[in-house]
DNA sequence: CAAGCACTTTACGTTAACGTAAACCTCGTC
DNA sequence: GACGAGGTTTACGTTAACGTAAAGTGCTTG
């Protein structure tokens, strides 16, 4: 995976009101440290759905918001369908039925597990990482002295 | 991702020596609930290394183990590339030159902010989820009002 | 000894998530 | 008006991580 250097970008430290600044697939791109074609594909998937200008896309608030929601799913190895699903259970919300919100809530506690399925990982992983560390740094000190 | 069920068989309860006990590969893709075929992969990645019986692969301890340290990594998004990478050098350790273990503890390093990075990650995605939840669940009640 | 079960190798197929290339607009600017 | 920087669509290519199918081996059980 390539879970790589790419910060999220800082929040609101500007003072423009929020509902108005909109970004180019370029500027977002260079934000979350993706290339244009990856963002172009989450639409397509159905992750996006950003509004047009003649041919141009213009991403607003929610569709940046959209898109940092996906990529930390993508680092915790979400797959987009996952995340569709979820991103697009949201959306439908307000003007949901009750099969659907229940559907949601049932999705939702599975991602629940999950997560802790993973944190529990990731703890048992750094009681690894942390033994191999120990001996290596053992292995590199025995070195030394004999040398 | 299929973060399925698949549940890390139970520690030591018969009362064989540990050392002794061997695995053949039907066996262990029980326990993991993976296919015989993925773990075949994984020797062809380098991830394991079975002894043979004639054509038959035999498993140790050992490699049980190496499949559950894979497995886990694989929860966590981490390729097969990046798991051998570990695994391979911590074998390769007791013999390592210096310039290999001191490589050893860099890739260690990374790990280590990899899951750091993804313990934030899960944190703030439980908060999208809890409000999505609480979000959905208020909706829920107001239909069960006006109906 | 036939049948079945668990294993083997070989090899081609599949899916997700993009990469890459080509060919085309549409600005601002030199 | 050429041109460079950004954007667009279309379409084929690529990689990882297996799935799946075919064809063979070896044991043991009715």
């Amino acid at each position: 995976m390539s879970r790589s250097p790419s910060q999220e970008p800082d929040e609101n430290t500007d003072a423009l009101p929020r509902q108005q600044r909109t970004y180019s697939i370029g500027e977002l791109a260079r934000m979350f440290e993706v290339t244009p074609r990856t963002i172009r594909f989450y639409e397509q998937e159905g992750l996006l759905a950003p509004s047009r200008q003649g041919q141009k896309r213009i991403y607003r608030e929610k569709d940046r918001v959209r898109l940092k929601l996906t990529l930390r799913g993508k680092r915790l190895g979400f797959s987009l369908a996952e995340i569709r699903e979820v991103v697009m259970m949201y959306d439908a919300m307000p003007d949901g039925n009750a099969r659907q919100l229940k559907r949601l809530l049932e999705i939702l506690e599975e991602k629940r597990a999950n997560l802790e399925r993973q944190q529990e990982d990731i703890r048992l992983m750094r009681l690894e990482i942390d033994d191999v560390d120990q001996r290596a740094r053992d292995v590199l000190r025995q070195l030394g002295e004999t040398s």
